[in-house]
RNA sequence: GGGCGCGUAGCUCAGCUGGCUAGAGCACCUCCCUUACAAGGAGGGGGUCGGGGGUUCGAGUCCCUCCGCGCCCACCA
């Protein structure tokens, strides 16, 4: 594009937010972050971190050495990029944790706010027990798990038994209601009916609801506070009370819900109290044998189970006030609004928009932004605080535009001394921090000066490219579009390159955990750069690539193969007048080769308009290997001036027409290479010369035929292969070679006769008719 | 369960709207130190285009179906 004549708006930016550079700073420093911990300001992180035994810090002094470290972090990937030769606004960079991107990013959420489109609501939600902290739908992921399956009694009025299937006997105790399909006739009568919980002796009603599923397990199930998203659903439809066991730390609180209410069942729960999910299954499977309400073995299955995808412990639920932006998963309006977003956007490849669209039909709940965690940019809100020294959620301090961004957990709200923090009739920060794609999702409007340049911003929103990799199409993709349709009403920009991943050799996602990721400096440092990145542009957008240090092999003799080929070309013409323009391509295979030239920039110009960056590099990689091997071969005599200046000057001005072409093609894949040919004479940057004109060259191929070179190329091939099959030096003289063809390609072969009969090395050279091309050959004896 | 993508030479992949004997590179074999290039060059062997139907004058290319692989999504007690 910046070869096309555009002023091209090409930033970077740093995504420090979030677990990943906490955990790095844990690892890094030794330490780990305990906000009851006042802030020392002449903190030194331990000389020899100790993993095992981690120095608790006070949050500042935590967030501190995050920041330390990101900067560390950015230098050495900014290294990188360099060192591979991204063109990019070096002056321009982001950090998703510097002061521009906290502002724009607590900016958009008090606006959020201030439209109803943020929302704080206590209700059960997805808890990582590890990290603490609450997650969003986007960061789930479903693993096979084992577990089994346990036969479970419960009591009817009559006394008789009810069997229910469940793989967490440890939640009969947070049972609160049992559900079976309305149609299931094995359970029609119930319906209204209660039944008794077995252990605990609760009393709980038997109630119909669609999304059970009679085929599984005995058909009837019982619903807790809660095991998983279904009994949400279900509380929530069914308008059921709560009665939650686990809580933050993954452990069964102390006291039971105050419905168990019997001695007996209060003493059976405090056999669970203060157990993990793990024991107080143990516990509560022995208490039921005890009772003699479990029916046979527990029936092992395998079965997926929803986890935070950076944590190691499944997810459970848990109630807690949470912060949410509204994206369509609880409203079919802004759903379908956020699905023709999507349409807008031109997708590369096409068939990306399906992962969108599904992603987005199958939202069932608004996006939790709010994080239990420290490194990251506050919830920007204080609340004041009642005389019973109770935060008042409900109306929360909003601080005023200007004073962005700020820090609620250091700074205390305007009216208010510091002093007053925490107490009755003063007031508390938010503790939370946001979701880092809740910043993420604000990079368009970070860069393109929304908060700070109106003039940039109104140059460059939206923006014209996003590229990203396609694992994170439901979260920065779509957290961008849902951001932007909030705020501007528009897509944050127009088109969405979707690339696939680097897969090890052996085609398995590269991961730390695996041990098989490959750190790209060492890549580039061994093979160089312009043959990485030969081998990167191999691949289609999209599709994953294997890692292949083969291609890369290939990409650094194309590299050297521009440079010899570059220097022969440039090493005829030096003397005299020197080379002759585009007017002097007279001879009819330099025509030839000029006219395939300008069909080759008609073909890579279209294939970047449309993305295809990979058929590009093949086109032109092709034509450059074809061009080195026939065209260079059958005019180096002539451009040496065997057969006078005016043919000579036609190949060393069309020589020079093609190398320039083929610079600026290659210069996009092979940066470093191409600028060093061009500097060998031309001025200036090949990356910021003008993109070759398609029509030019063709006008400067004066009506040449492509098949001239074609034809000549073929007849050479066929005089090499007789010298490579008697085992001869290409060098050898052919005394006497016949070419026979059809008429049509021998008139073809006719215009380049001279220059093959040169390369060839051929004495006599005489035509015949036949069907199809053959060469006979006769060889100058053996000396 | 729904959806998407892929399956072409031993390997990595091209093959765009169906059209001349299916291509490239790597690997393999043979030969050549030819004055741009021996970290090179020339040439060669190797594929029933996953299987089976169908449309068509003609299919790797379109349709159906089956098989295999990968991914995305889903309220998996």
């Amino acid at each position: 594009k910046r070869m096309r004549g555009y002023d091209v708006f090409y930033p970077m930016g740093w995504d420090d937010n979030g677990l990943p550079t906490e955990r790095r700073v844990q690892n890094y420093y030794g330490v780990r972050c305990d906000p009851s911990i006042p802030y020392d300001p002449d903190f030194e992180p331990p000389s020899e971190p100790d993993p095992k035994n981690q120095v608790p810090i006070s949050r500042r002094n935590f967030i501190e050495l995050c920041l330390v470290l990101s900067i560390e972090d950015e230098k050495a990937f900014e290294a990188l990029w360099r060192h591979l030769g991204l063109s990019v606004d070096w002056s321009m960079t982001y950090a998703t944790i510097d002061e521009r991107s906290r502002k724009v990013s607590q900016r958009a959420f008090l606006r959020n706010l201030e439209r109803g489109e943020a929302y704080q609501v206590e209700a059960p939600s997805l808890w990582d027990i590890t990290y603490r902290t609450a997650v969003a739908q986007a960061e789930l992921e479903d693993r096979e798990r084992p577990g089994a399956y346990h036969k479970v009694r419960f009591h009817r009025p009559d006394g008789t038994a009810l069997h229910i299937d469940t793989t967490r006997p440890e939640l009969v105790c947070s049972c609160v209601a049992l559900v079976a399909h309305p149609d299931d006739e094995r359970y029609q009568p119930l319906f209204g009916s209660t039944v008794t919980t077995p252990v605990f002796g609760v009393e709980v009603p038997v109630l119909a609801h669609e999304l059970a599923e009679p085929d599984k397990g005995t058909g009837i199930a019982m619903i807790c506070t809660f095991g998983d998203t279904t009994d949400v659903t279900w509380w929530r439809e069914l308008n059921l009370p709560v009665r939650a066991v686990i809580g933050r730390d993954g452990r069964f609180a102390a006291d039971p819900p105050d419905a168990i209410s019997s001695e007996e069942g209060r003493a059976a729960y405090a056999e669970l109290a203060g157990k993990t999910v793990f024991s107080a299954q143990k516990a509560m499977v022995e208490l039921l044998a005890a009772a003699g309400d479990i029916d046979g073995e527990p029936r092992p299955i395998t079965h997926p189970v929803k986890f935070y995808e950076r944590g190691e412990r499944p997810l459970e639920i848990v109630t807690s006030r949470q912060w949410y932006i509204r994206n369509g998963g609880r409203d079919a309006d802004l759903n379908a609004e956020l699905i023709d977003r999507g349409a807008e956007v031109t997708w590369v490849p096409t068939y990306m928009q399906a992962r969108y669209d599904s992603w987005v039909a199958g939202l069932n709940g608004d996006w939790l932004i709010s994080r239990q965690r420290f490194f990251g940019v506050p919830i920007p809100l204080w609340y004041p605080v009642g005389d019973d020294g109770e935060p008042d959620y409900d109306h929360p301090i909003v601080p005023a535009d200007a004073e962005l961004p700020i820090d609620p957990a250091t700074e205390g709200p305007p009216g208010f001394d510091e002093s007053q923090r925490g107490q009755p009739g003063g007031f508390v920060g938010d503790p939370d921090i946001m979701d880092t794609w809740a910043t993420s999702s604000l990079t368009p409007q970070i860069v393109t000066g929304w908060v700070d340049d109106p003039d940039r911003f109104e140059r460059t929103f939206p923006m014209d490219l996003r590229p990203q990799g396609h694992d994170i199409i439901r979260t920065w993709l779509f957290s961008s579009v849902v951001r932007a349709h909030h705020e501007h009403g528009s897509v944050p920009w127009a088109n969405a390159a979707i690339s696939g991943w680097i897969l090890d050799p052996d085609r398995k996602k590269m991961s730390k955990s695996k041990g098989n990721v490959i750190t790209p400096m060492d890549l580039l440092d061994e093979h160089g750069s312009d043959a990485v990145r030969y081998w990167a542009a191999n691949g289609r957008p999209g599709t994953d690539t294997a890692f292949d240090p083969g291609q890369m092999k290939v990409g650094r003799r194309l590299a050297i193969k521009l440079l010899n080929a570059s220097r022969f070309a440039l090493g005829l013409g030096d003397e005299g007048d020197g080379p002759a323009g585009p007017e002097a391509i007279t001879e009819p295979l330099d025509r030839a080769m000029v006219a395939g030239l300008a069909s080759l920039v008609a073909d890579c110009t279209r294939a970047f308009e449309a993305y295809d960056y990979a058929r590009v590099l093949e086109r032109t990689e092709a034509f450059f290997w074809k061009f080195t091997d026939d065209y260079l071969e059958l005019v180096k005599n002539r451009a040496y001036g065997a057969h006078g200046p005016g043919p000579a000057a036609s190949a060393q001005a069309a020589l020079r027409l093609a190398l320039e072409t083929i610079l600026k093609l290659f210069a996009p894949f092979l940066p470093f290479v191409t600028e060093e040919v061009w500097s060998w004479w031309r001025d200036g940057s090949v990356h910021r010369s003008s993109w070759p004109d398609a029509d030019e060259i063709a006008a400067a191929a004066a009506g040449g035929d492509p098949t001239v070179l074609a034809v000549a190329g073929e007849v050479l091939s066929e005089i090499r292969r007789a010298k490579s099959e008697a085992k001869r030096r290409l060098s050898t003289e052919v005394t006497e070679a016949t070419v026979a063809d059809t008429a049509e390609r021998l008139a073809l072969f006719e215009r380049a006769r001279t220059d093959v009969g040169d390369a060839g090395r051929v004495e006599q050279l005489a035509t015949a008719a036949a069907d199809e091309l053959t060469v006979s050959v006769t060889l100058a004896p053996e000396s």
